[in-house]
DNA sequence: CTGCGAAACGGGGTAAAGTCCGCTTAGGCT
DNA sequence: AGCCTAAGCGGACTTTACCCCGTTTCGCAG
């Protein structure tokens, strides 16, 4: 009975039913989310759906953003993967530039194909980082400091990270009306990241940012025409 | 008699009651968030200090974000017309990079004043332009049009737009503890946004060299990131 | 001054997030 | 196996934004 065994550090193991009931509602959230849309979710609704009081729902994500968060959590964990250890030029082993081009295309697709979700996730009065934004900083810091370094560089990054994921999560997402937003998209932000990253490091006498032969698989569709005007509404 | 004399356009003159009690109800708020801080007005408290019925609250604003944007706008209106109409550089006359720089650090200087109720304003589930976004944008556009022509032009200022406005209204908020965020913080985003401006229009060789007690190579002195725990393996 | 239609008002009603606290149960210990 | 306690659970309760609709008021025309 050596209570110092596990002093601290490891806060405690989860208890089996505690694990099943999260997975449980978890699951019983995708469903939910597919048939009728997030902002349907309830947190009373989810309880009784699953069959749980709602107590249980609130001590396990403890917000209704949570929830999202926790949706989230294992296709951020998979994306993280990628970059930390993925082939180049998102994975390491490319050029710094290289990278934060690829990271910032790779970054746009991903949030909008989780745009919902990642919208729903934000909580009214706490700040951003929902783990995402920060593994998106951390990224960026280390790339930039070794593709250009300069002054003020945390906050630069701070403000880059914005204009990575600011434009889809906040600046830009239908309010709940359908169109969820043209899947071109991707690809129109992709490039204007790109141009950014090319002037910060190489200035303006770069090339143009055209042809994005960036080509790993999650070039979902960007048959992006060019020359048209009007970027947001 | 003749209908047809405003036929469209104006949708109607607003009634004197209805002016009266929005005033009123304005100056109720602001004296509610000087006592007690934003996260303390609510719809019914509001109602009830003014003396009029909670009804009228939500017609005369919609919405509670409603009321924060309607506070903000009289500040907004006037920023607007430095820009629009002041003295150089922030208002026409200067070079168009100069403007830049400082609409920027005029700007961050803006949101960093009013972040409380710029924050208050947010509304869950409707895009951001709250309309001090969209002037942002509008001129942002036009600016770097004849300071950096760019492709993407219009996906480039949407990414600027939110690396200005983003980090103060989102990812570096303080949720409600004191700690109104460090006052230095505007001219740090200031001089970070300088930076970035100057690295777009004329590559990393600028020398920036600027005024501001900030000059070293990358300084550090920034709030990273406080308890999370478990970070990103 | 009087009548009238549209706008504004009031406040009770609803839905959903988040809190509390007494009861139940998993799972380590003996 | 039986105990014991912290973790987990449920659901009533509270708070708040937001809706609805019958009633009142404004302000214009006759």
């Amino acid at each position: 009975m050596d209570p110092f065994l596990v002093p601290f550090g490891t806060p405690r193991p989860e208890r089996a039913d505690a694990v099943r009931n999260r997975e449980h509602l978890l699951r019983t959230a995708r469903e939910m989310i597919a048939a009728e849309g997030v902002d349907k979710v309830t947190m009373d609704g989810l309880a009784e759906r699953a069959g749980l009081g709602k107590g249980t729902v609130f001590r396990r994500f403890g917000t209704r953003a949570g929830i999202f968060r926790a949706l989230l959590d294992a296709d951020e964990r998979r994306f993280q993967e990628q970059v930390l250890s993925g082939p180049p030029p998102l994975g390491p082993g490319a050029e710094p530039v290289e990278r934060l081009i690829a990271y910032g295309r790779a970054r746009t697709a991903f949030l909008l194909d989780h745009q919902a979700i990642a919208r729903a996730g934000l909580d009214r009065n706490r700040p951003v980082p929902a783990s995402g934004a920060s593994l998106t900083q951390l990224h960026l810091r280390m790339l930039l400091l070794q593709a250009a370094p300069m002054p003020h560089l945390d906050a630069v990054t701070v403000q880059l990270t914005a204009a990575l994921e600011g434009p889809l999560v906040l600046y830009l997402s239908r309010p709940e009306g359908e169109a969820p937003l043209d899947p071109g998209a991707a690809g129109f932000f992709g490039d204007a990241w790109q141009t950014l990253i090319e002037r910060l490091v190489h200035g303006p006498q770069a090339a143009p940012a055209r042809d994005s032969r960036h080509d790993s698989r999650h070039d979902n569709g960007h048959d992006s025409r060019r020359g048209d005007r009007k970027g947001a509404p």
